[in-house]
DNA sequence: CTGAATCCTTAGGGATACTG
DNA sequence: CAGTATCCCTAAGGATTCAG
C-alpha cells in the first residue's frame, strides 16, 4: 500500500501520507514492538503475528527510507540483521501508541456497536446466510 | 476495505481493526472534518478533497457501523442528511489528531529522509527514467 | 441533494520456492 | 538467517450512470 499521497490538497497530503503510511496493516505493529528495543528480522517476523516475510521486508524498507528505522547489517555468516528505532521513529511512535492504547481499550465497544448497527439494519433472517465475508486469512 | 481484523493474534486484533480503520485514506480526514461541527454530505464531501461520493459514503457508513459517527436523515426535499461525531468518535478524534499533527510537523522531515535514502541507493541515472510511478489521481 | 449500482484498474499482500 | 523473485487473488476505490 504506497498510494503515499495522492492530491489529496496540500494541506492534507503530508497527513495522508503518514496515515497511509501507518494504515498498511503492519507498520504500525512493527513500530510498537521495535519500541521494546532492537531486533533481528526473524525475531521481529514472530512478534508480528501472521505477516509474511515478504511483506515484512517490504515494511521495514519503507520505514527505513522514511527515516523511522535503521537496519544494521551484521557481516556474520549466517547473515544478522538488526532493526531498530530511529530517534525520528520513536516520535513517531509516541503518537501511534496513543492510538494503539485506544484501541486496546475500546476494542469492545467497537464491537458492540458494530453488533449493534448490524442488528438494527438487514439482518438476513438467520438460517438465509451467506452472511458477512468468510475471509479466507490464517496464521503463521 | 473492510478487511478489519484477520486473525493477527488475539492481543493484537482490535488495533489492527483500528489501525486499519483509519488506514483506509480517507477516515481519518473524514473525521478531523468533523470535529469542527456537523456536516452535511456534499459540504463533507468538498471538505474532504479528493474523495468520490461512492468512497465516501461508504467510509460514513463504516464509522456510523463502528459507532463513531451519527447520520441523521432530515425528511425534506431534497433530502439533508447530516453527520456528526459521536462522543466516541470524539475520544477516536484526540489520538487521530495527535497523529496528523504529527504529519503536518513532520511532513518534510520525512520527505528529506526519503530523498537521502533514494540518493544512497539504486537512484537510476537521470535520463534513464521510468522513475518513480506517474500515479494517476486527480482533484475533485 | 443523497446515495445506490456497475464497471474496471491497481496494488496490497499471501503462498511458495529459491539464493548467498 | 535474511532476503529476492513469482504467481495470483482479493479488495480499495476511481469514474460513471441511475434513482428517490
Amino acid at each position: 500500500m504506497k498510494p503515499r499521497h495522492g492530491h489529496i490538497s496540500d494541506g492534507c497530503r503530508p497527513i495522508s501520507e503518514v496515515l497511509s503510511l501507518i494504515g498498511n496493516k503492519w507498520t504500525s505493529l512493527i513500530i510498537t514492538r521495535l519500541i521494546e528495543g532492537p531486533m533481528r528480522f526473524n525475531e521481529l517476523k514472530r512478534q508480528v503475528h501472521g505477516i509474511s516475510q515478504k511483506v515484512l521486508t517490504a515494511s521495514l524498507r519503507a520505514l527505513e527510507r522514511d527515516g523511522f528505522v535503521e537496519r544494521t547489517e551484521h557481516p556474520t555468516v549466517p547473515p544478522s540483521v538488526e532493526y531498530r528505532l530511529t530517534p525520528f521513529g520513536r516520535e513517531l511512535a509516541e503518537p501511534l501508541l496513543t492510538l494503539t492504547r485506544f484501541a486496546a481499550i475500546n476494542g469492545e465497544r467497537m464491537e458492540a456497536a458494530r453488533a449493534a448497527y448490524d442488528e438494527g439494519h438487514d439482518t438476513p433472517p438467520p438460517g438465509t446466510e451467506p452472511r458477512r465475508k468468510p475471509l479466507g486469512l490464517r496464521l503463521n
